[in-house]
RNA sequence: GGGCCAUUAGCUCAGACGGUAGAGCACCUGACUUUUAAUCAGGGUGUCGCUGGUUCGAGUCCAGCAUGGCUCACCA
């Protein structure tokens, strides 16, 4: 132990160090080893009648410690649930007795007794054998407010996930959900793959990427905005149906919908388009809710969200027109839909085409009110270059984003296949990059290449599963839904 | 990055007008062999986020900084 941490050491923790100290002249060790279980504690709950009179192993944390005299009780906490315990020294013996009244709340234990039922009915273990697996040296947060600083929550979150219940149910449900997808996708005969997350050219969304370096190579690399070019890549290679559930990396702000790091689900499928994604889209995320909830209705911040299919499909001139009552059907060169936009009260920045101001006029004015689950299909191509003109009006894609409580949770499009329509909109993109836009893409000339051996037409899906996770968790802030979210670093 | 708010004991929180720092839980000592927010008797364990300033005197007022939350901007 270093000499400052020694002194800064407080009272608490001394405590327990010396009590550390006196198991280890009992000649207990207060680190111990393997311990077989024989059930757990929500198992002895759940099936009391087959447990009671039987001697049963089981391991867990000490929550709470009542002691009487020669006698107590205590609760043991283990991944299920909690039982308690009950202690009685003729039937210990003293010096087993002795560990009891040594052991301090959070000490992780294992017993082995008999199951029987209090006088006042509650399901406990009778103790005659306990040994030390791990000695706490820090007090836990108090016992029925639990840990509400929501620093020290996401920092320690080890600290949250053992006196907040609800928070592990959280995680275990976000588990589930991925589970789900997988295994839903799996039937379907999709084939998981995993990409780069270390890219020397990032594409596949306009961001910010993080920049590191790689030393071998002497090269920089980009981590991840998002897998798209890669997986559209298998597609050029045969893999006709591939998805990828993991980690993309956006160097931009932090909020509560946004997480440096962030979990994204990409699917691809050759010889399908945006239609079929969309119901890929409602099937999927329909039986999600309803595997893992229960029901196609949740309770999201007061609101019931409503899963039934289907699901509300608009096109986003027509929900334009809806929520403003501009129709930009009949506007049609960059001058006249900037005036539009000027007449709604917005500012913006001269020289936006058409299509951008259309997205900020729809972002504006128009997801605020997207609370069920709405499909808002047909996104201008001058902010979709990677999706599919339509056949009809080539200005527009045939792209949809899904909204739920005003969230955009998932993102899809015809993926565009034609390499000199490709390297036209990269163009364009590079353009914007070189006056400043640091979100827009690079070229890819591999990405080119591929395209120019053929790659078949697709349907490819992006949900955000942090965002998905959230709905259906009820979690209004994604640092809830992310075990150890993005945070400055404490520094000495 | 902007705006607003918060920061007091291990945890959850009080601290009017500026006058020697408080409670509950936890912890320590003792009593108690079926309690469960156990109870009873006793004990306060603190760099009031940090640095300055105003003042006879600052947890309290002012400024700057730090960290976090909400929100706006940006995005998924």
């Amino acid at each position: 132990m270093s000499h400052t941490e020694q002194g800064d050491i407080n009272e608490l923790k001394r405590v327990r160090l010396e009590k550390l100290q006196e198991l280890r002249d009992m000649g207990v060790d207060p680190f111990g080893g393997r311990f077989e279980r024989s059930t757990m504690a929500q198992a002895i709950k759940d099936s009391f009648d087959n447990f009671e009179g039987q001697t049963v192993q089981v391991a867990g944390r000490m929550m709470s410690k009542r002691r009487h005299g020669k006698a107590g009780f205590a609760n043991l906490q283990d991944y299920s649930g909690s039982i308690q315990l009950y202690f009685r020294q003729d039937d210990l013996g003293p010096e087993k007795y002795e560990l009891f009244k040594k052991m301090d709340m959070g000490d992780i234990i294992g017993v082995s007794g008999t199951v029987f039922r209090t006088q006042k009915g509650e399901m406990s273990i009778h103790v005659y054998d306990l040994t030390y697996l791990s000695k706490s040296l820090h007090p836990l947060p108090e016992k029925w407010h639990g840990l509400k600083d929501v620093e020290l929550r996401y920092r320690q979150r080890y600290v949250d996930l053992i006196v907040n219940p609800e928070v592990k149910e959280v995680f275990v449900k976000r588990s589930r959900i991925i589970r789900e997808i997988r295994r839903y996708l799996d039937e379907l005969g999709f084939l998981e793959v995993e990409t780069p997350m270390m890219q020397p050219i990032p594409g596949g969304a306009t961001a910010k990427p993080f920049i590191t370096h790689h030393n071998a190579l002497d090269t920089e690399l980009y981590l991840r905005i998002a897998p798209e070019l890669y997986l559209k890549r298998l597609l050029v290679g045969g893999l006709e149906k591939v998805y990828e559930i993991n980690r993309s990396f956006r160097n931009e702000g932090i909020s509560t919908r946004h997480n440096p790091e962030f979990t994204m689900l990409e699917i691809y499928q050759a010889y399908a388009d945006f239609q079929d994604m969309m119901d890929l889209t409602e099937a999927l995320i329909s039986n999600v809710v309803n595997q893992v909830n229960g029901s196609l209705q949740v309770e999201f911040e007061g609101q019931t969200i409503d899963f039934t299919t289907p699901w509300k499909r608009l096109p986003m001139l027509e929900a334009i027109k809806q929520y403003t009552g501009l129709d930009f059907n009949h506007i049609v060169d960059d001058d006249e839909a900037f005036q539009a936009a000027r007449g709604l009260g917005m500012e913006l920045e001269p020289g936006a085409a058409r299509g951008e101001i259309i997205n900020e006029v729809f972002e504006s004015f128009v997801e605020e009110h997207l609370v069920q689950p709405t499909f808002i299909f047909g996104h201008p191509v001058d902010i979709s270059p990677l999706a599919k003109r339509n056949r009809e009006t080539p200005e527009f894609t045939d792209r949809f984003e899904l909204f739920i409580v005003q969230r955009e949770i998932a993102n899809a499009f015809s993926e565009l296949n034609d390499p000199i329509d490709q390297r036209q909109r990269f163009q364009r993109q590079v353009e914007k990059r070189q006056s400043g836009d640091g979100e827009a893409h690079m070229m890819d000339e591999d990405y080119i290449r591929a395209l120019e051996y053929g790659m078949p037409s697709a349907g490819g899906l992006g949900i955000g599963i942090d965002r998905l996770v959230m709905l259906i968790t009820g979690s209004p802030s994604i640092r809830d839904v992310i075990l150890f979210p993005t945070l400055r670093p404490v520094k000495e």
